[in-house]
DNA sequence: CGCCTCTTTGAGCTCAATCAAGGTGTGTGG
DNA sequence: CCACACACCTTGATTGAGCTCAAAGAGGCG
């Protein structure tokens, strides 16, 4: 059976993960149950904003965008999910869940998605795993409490922080790519300000030899200088 | 023994605590088990950032505020812990915790105090448990994310925003006073602005109505208002 | 070709930061 | 008991980082 063949050779990409790091492949088996492999194109949105959650899952393939409702106009971005990240465990384990964020794709991406039932049955039962949704919870608010230690630091501090953040995804140090297609409206929408800022201040680096850009593919040339820009004011 | 009497009055507190609902009074001395009560004054610093993190614990009484160091000066401060806060929690599980931020008490308060193998032991073993305190993650992260999906909007609807997540703390609507001590200065760190626009703004505020201070005890008169000023923009 | 998204640049303006100065209340030591 | 330091609050004047608005070029796509 088709079905069967895809989310067996997902459950062999998720052993490689983080996530299931030490994991029986039994109990993998077990925590995806009922799983779905799900394609989503770019700009395409998984979970909406507000709607009941019945579904939680792991990003295989790609990036998504976690964003809210702000009545601003554009919509802020919480975090950038990358592969191996969990979206939506946390509200699992609420009476009625309803997703914090909208989940949009940034590129064609896939996800595995679970039903809820199966967090409640199983993966609620397993403290080891419930510990490593946790420290995906913690290191996702520790990136998000650095930020808001940037709030009165000028802008140029925070677009470099967010750089940084997301090259730390790679577990290689030598990958001065970022791991996602990135607009300059994206980085506006994270870091809380105007698209025009952004690409004032990321010129400026691209004429100083910081990075380059090409195909919203970003690679840094100088990481040392945004380090520095990081911890200087 | 005196030591025991003062657990046993914090174990009672704790039982009307959300944390520990529907928990048998057994388990929560299981889960206390090795814990003291510590008495902070105003101002004490209770855990400190970068320090191995040996200990975390519950507000048993008054406040705290977790901060994290920033260049440019002043602390800026994540979050407010009141009663039945759990602090530190969340890294126990890691292989060698740090704590992520200062705890300093405002005002006098109590704390209880439980050492990290007590959480490796009882608590991470306990799945009930272990949800709860991811419930109270989520709700904190849900809390700044609010708040970061505010980051264009003007300085009131920051401000208006924290005052009613502060009031929100207590179950009951109808308590319109703040529950803890609150300095400008404290309101200025958390929303990441200077004292004066604070001072500004809420000087406004005073005249027109909206709230009134009395020695750091902010009591709101007019909580439409504020909730107005946060959808407005 | 027209439409859309993304990027870019310039000009002007605004909100809130900064700087400066002064007021009040509390604690501390001579 | 007074002088001094310190923490907090307040108000005014000045300034600047970043926002807004406007206009336009560069792909990509049906």
């Amino acid at each position: 059976m088709d079905h069967k063949k895809v989310i067996n050779s997902a459950i062999n990409e998720l052993l490689g993960l983080s996530i299931f790091e030490g994991f029986e492949r039994d109990f993998v088996e077990q925590a995806c149950a009922g799983g779905t492999v799900v394609f989503t194109e770019h700009k395409e949105t998984l979970f909406k904003f507000g709607e009941s959650a019945q579904c939680f899952g792991i990003v295989l393939n790609g990036a998504y965008k976690l964003t809210r409702p702000s009545k601003s106009g554009e919509d802020a971005i919480m975090h950038f999910s990358t592969v191996g990240d969990v979206i939506g465990a946390f509200i699992m384990s609420h009476k009625a869940p309803c997703y914090p964020v909208n989940v949009i794709a940034m590129g064609p991406s896939r996800f595995l998605k679970i039903p809820r039932e199966v967090y409640i049955e199983v993966w609620s039962r397993q403290p080891s795993i419930i510990l490593k949704i946790q420290n995906i919870l913690s290191l996702r608010m520790s990136q998000m409490q650095h930020q808001k230690s940037m709030l009165k630091a000028p802008l140029t501090c925070k677009i470099a922080l967010l750089i940084i953040d997301l090259l730390h995804r790679h577990e290689e140090a030598e990958i001065l790519t970022l791991p996602l297609p990135l607009t300059r409206r994206e980085i506006a929408d994270n870091v809380g300000s105007s698209v025009e800022s952004v690409i004032r201040i990321m010129s400026k680096w691209s004429k100083e030899g910081v990075l380059e850009t090409n195909d919203q593919q970003i690679k840094i040339l100088n990481m040392q200088k945004l380090i520095e820009l990081i911890n200087d004011r």
